[in-house]
DNA sequence: TAAAAAGTTTAGCCTTGGCTAAAATAAATA
DNA sequence: TATTTATTTTAGCCAAGGCTAAACTTTTTA
């Protein structure tokens, strides 16, 4: 069984792949100084999870993927878990996925797959890997690169940011939510956008976390 | 926070007290050499949460008792919900919140424990101690202390023995089982019982684990 | 009650996963 | 291109929790 950092690791690589991580970026990620995670990289490394190349970056092997997937898909099937059960706040859940997915027998996995009909997306849209870490391919595009005019369904928002969250929340962006984008801002990328009838401003930053569909697929 | 393995020692004390525990009791328990027992039982003394005097034994401070009824408590809650939402084993439930008691937040407690009603009571029959360590007095007595020629409610029944948790479901033995005991015998103490109608010989090593109640107490 | 057995603790070692400070390398700038 | 700056790694330290082997108590038994 791998310990809670060694997921750890191995799920923020994921999350900032899929291109080489820096060291930084990762220790940053992580909460912890450069010098650790040099050395857990190494170790990783040796352990056939990581292909690490000094001064350079790292990322996932094939047999690295799988566990980070899997990590991945606890922590998701927890969240829509949890959503569906109890009521907590959308930070919550995020936060409470974060501490249990690393206590999570298979079993239990496919007790909660199967409760709730082996779902493909989780309550932010997040596809979630299947059991062999078979990702869904999705069609989505990043609301930053949507076209003009044309009628959006949100498919995904963040669910890491707490203030974008909350943003997120205040303005009742959530899956399914239809918008239509008005104009964008040639400079810095922001965008206004009409969303039930409101007009809504949309920084850049929130834009490259969101994705939407074209079509109506739900 | 206390990590998972503080806590495995907080709450296998206070399962093997409340009388002073040995050494060797704790490490069986726990599955680990007895040397390891003894360092960390100085070391939670060194906290506060522990006297241990050596060659002689160890028990809880009150606030050591506190943090293992908080164990105790978050567990069986966990069983108490993976068994209401999810339908499992009860042995597999046992397994699962053994794991996910030590990465329950005080607040994900506190949504499932309001979720559930505030239960007393976990699927064994356990009492839930309270979010500030009361334990509900029970009035139930054991079953092989109780008398012949009764009607008798079962109200408690073991969870961590897997051969005799088979045994009880194979005999379909729960809590609020009803049954009667017809004879004891007087040499080991295991006894005969008529339960829905059959008759069943229960050993003393079960009798001393299963709680009855005379009264109709639901 | 003395010797043997059982139980407990101490001593010393190991791995994991952190840290800081210093050295090495890569990237940016003058 | 030479030098400054940023990033990364190495070296050496620490605490937690394990382990085994040896020493020490306590209990049992002859």
């Amino acid at each position: 069984m791998d310990s809670v950092a060694v997921e750890n690791y191995l799920k923020s690589i994921w999350e900032l792949g899929p291109d080489d991580v820096a060291t930084q970026d990762l220790a940053q990620h992580l909460n912890v100084a450069p010098a650790s995670a040099t050395k857990m990289l190494q170790r990783l490394t040796a352990r056939g999870l990581v292909s690490h190349i000094p001064y350079k970056g790292a990322s996932l092997t094939p047999e690295g993927q799988l566990k980070a997937l899997s990590v991945v898909r606890r922590h998701r099937l927890l969240e829509t878990f949890l959503a569906q059960t109890l009521n907590l706040g959308r930070e919550q859940l995020h936060d409470e996925a974060e501490r249990l997915e690393h206590a999570l027998s298979a079993d239990l996995e496919d007790a909660i797959a199967t409760y709730l009909g082996n779902p493909t997306k989780d309550p932010h849209g997040h596809p979630i890997p299947g059991p062999d870490g078979q990702l869904p391919t999705d069609t989505d595009l990043l609301l930053s690169e949507s076209p003009l005019n044309q009628r959006l369904i949100i498919s995904q928002v963040p669910d890491r940011n707490p203030e974008m969250l909350a943003w997120l929340e205040r303005n009742e962006i959530f899956p399914d939510t239809q918008l239509e984008l008005i104009s964008r801002d040639s400079f810095d990328g922001g965008l206004t956008a009409n969303l039930n009838g409101k007009t809504v401003q949309i920084a850049s930053s929130v834009a490259n976390e969101v994705h939407v569909s074209l079509e109506d697929d739900s």
